[in-house]
DNA sequence: GTGAACTGATTTTTT
DNA sequence: ATCAGTTCAC
């Protein structure tokens, strides 16, 4: 591909040393950091090649898609492209010996919060301990152990130095504190290249992202800066661009936008409203825009209201006299808690074919688990009881005895009639799930088991259920089958380039980007504007809510309550 | 251990 | 508006 270059890209490109490029979404950062490197691929000694570091495997994948693009394959085998976390884990692995004597082995997120749940005690000293003493490293461990063997072995650093003659680091405003001590390091002994948008800093709530980053970055090193501004590649119209930066800057009047289309809803016609307004963004993509199969991101700012948004999507709805049909999506949904709930699903589909004692209890001990994990996640009284309690009762059970809690005696009620599985395993894992719904004291889990919908997993799951079943006649083995598939569904849907309908928090679709944006604000929870703990004119949120709507190639649609608070304006 | 009444939040992540 | 956690009387 043959790219005109103005005077400012070419001087990025002929500049040696440290650079910092500055710019805003779409406006080229990363094909300037690829031309640079593709430059600098030609001075290579045998041995070494160029790195380039990002936050997330989705982000790795958009440049690799890139590289594609603007690189020679010869020159594409010389860029290394990397997350932090597998790049940390790769010299770990390779060097960690000096650390703690021993080849270091690693936990993973999933494991870590078992092994938490479990454990009783300070786990922030026991993770430590296990680095230490056992070479265990848990994930978030990991960078902070490269930086401390960077800052400790200059021998290790060299190396490194030798090997990657140029390092490109991505996002550089949302680098941590563990990530930048490794920069700091390279900065020491390599040359360092930094793409940064400061009004795209949207994890300085994170108290180990500074939000004074870049300024850092210029004391320390004072690099040659470069700012790519307004220029805007990926959206050839630029009015989506010019109407976030308008949000960015509360400036009022908003620029008119074509792309841009703002609705309101009343309280009682939400779900239909959003339904209505997700078909109709994909209909104005195929026909206005004339893009075949569009991709559409529903993004909001909680989890939980991502939730809702696919229940609501998941539902047939009645919009001005229309029925509209329900919307196929997929879900970017971290779901430790459905999980568990879940594999309490599979263990009631275990029932058949189990000792009665023995499945109730079974079951309580996965309801007990289900609080630890909960309890890891965010500790309550609540929830530690609640543990305690379901444990004692699958003693009680395996001791033959009556357990106190209501909710596990109408449990073993049940167990002398089980139940009568037929084999189709949707039909039975609502069966199944209905048990939750119909115990009080398990609604909770209900809700979240629910969920699993959303993973997509619902064909992985049933299929490999639907396999259980027709190689014993029963569902042994469930719970843990249904905890295998939806780790690993979990995995691969944040490798899968987006098609279709996908929802996800704005924070999680930083990087990515897509044919069409729907931005969706409820009533009561998942508000644009953060008036709690920010100050007008709330800037964090601005720009987050711009991030969100740049994501967007063609088209942006907003859906807001009826009297929410403007997008620009005073309000003092 | 349970249920009613009360209180407070209602956001955000990497593999 | 709604839900979840805590507190307290039974």
């Amino acid at each position: 591909m043959k790219i005109e270059l103005d005077q400012t890209r070419k001087d990025i490109i002929s500049t040696q040393g440290h650079l910092l490029v500055t710019g805003g979404p779409g406006s080229g950062k990363t094909t300037i950091a690829l031309l640079k490197a593709q430059e600098r691929c030609r001075a290579l000694l045998p041995g070494q090649e160029i790195l380039f570091l990002s936050f997330s495997r989705a982000a790795v994948r958009q440049i690799l898609v890139r590289c594609k693009d603007i690189l020679r394959p010869a020159e594409r085998r010389l860029i290394q492209v990397k997350t932090y976390h597998l790049f940390c884990l790769e010299a770990l692995a390779a060097h960690g010996r000096l650390l703690c004597g021993r080849q270091a082995r690693f936990m993973y997120p999933g494991d870590e919060r078992l092994a938490k749940s479990q454990f009783d005690g300070a786990w922030e000293d026991e993770r430590l301990r296990l680095s230490v003493d056992e070479g265990l490293f848990c994930f978030d461990l990991v960078a902070p152990a490269i930086a401390t063997l960077f800052e400790q072995c200059e021998a290790v650093r060299k190396l490194y130095a030798g090997k990657y003659p140029l390092v490109i680091v991505d996002e550089f405003q949302d680098t941590d504190d563990d990530q930048w001590r490794i920069i700091q390091k390279f900065l020491e002994s390599t040359e360092v290249f930094c793409l940064a948008d400061p009004e795209q800093r949207i994890f300085e709530y994170r108290e180990n992202v500074d939000p004074r980053r870049i300024e850092a970055l210029r004391y320390l090193i004072r690099p040659a800066e470069f700012d790519l501004g307004g220029d805007n590649h990926r959206s050839p119209t630029a009015g989506i661009r010019q109407f976030a930066d308008a949000v960015l800057e509360n400036r009022s009047p908003l620029p008119g936008a074509p792309e841009v289309t703002i609705l309101h809803y009343y309280a009682k016609s939400f779900a239909s409203t959003v339904h209505a307004a997700a078909l109709w963004t994909f209909s104005k993509l195929r026909k206005d825009d004339g893009i075949e199969r569009p991709s559409v991101a529903v993004l909001c700012r909680s989890n939980s209201f991502v939730a809702q948004l696919s229940a609501i999507l998941a539902e047939e709805h009645q919009f001005k006299n229309q029925t509209l049909p329900p919307v196929e999506h997929d879900v970017l949904w971290d779901a430790d808690l459905s999980a568990a709930a879940a594999q309490v699903v599979g263990s009631l589909l275990e029932w058949p074919g189990k000792e009665a004692s023995r499945a109730v209890s079974d079951t309580l001990r996965l309801i007990a688990h289900y609080y630890r994990i909960k309890n890891a996640e965010t500790p309550s009284n609540a929830a530690r009881e609640n543990a305690r309690k379901f444990d004692e009762a699958a003693e009680a059970i395996e001791g033959g005895k009556a357990p106190k809690i209501k909710a596990a005696k109408e449990l073993a009620a049940l167990a002398p009639d089980g139940f009568a599985f037929a084999g189709d395993p949707v039909d039975d894992w609502r069966k199944a799930r209905r048990v939750l719904q119909e115990i009080k004291a398990l609604n909770e889990l209900f809700r979240e088991a629910r969920m699993v919908r959303m993973f997509r997993a619902t064909d992985a799951l049933g299929s490999s259920l639907s396999e259980l079943w027709l190689s014993q006649g029963n569902y042994a083995g469930a719970s843990d089958l249904v905890k295998r598939i939806l780790d690993r569904e979990r995995l691969l849907a944040a490798d899968r380039d987006p098609q279709g309908c996908v929802l996800m928090t704005i924070h999680k679709a930083k990087g990515k980007e897509f044919d069409g944006v729907l931005l969706v604000e409820g009533a009561f929870v998942s508000q644009f504007f953060d008036t709690n703990r920010e100050q007008p004119p709330y800037q964090r949120s601005r720009r987050l809510l711009r991030v969100g709507m740049t994501r967007a190639r063609s088209r942006v649609t907003i859906v807001r309550p009826r009297g929410a608070t403007p997008l620009v304006g005073n309000y003092t």
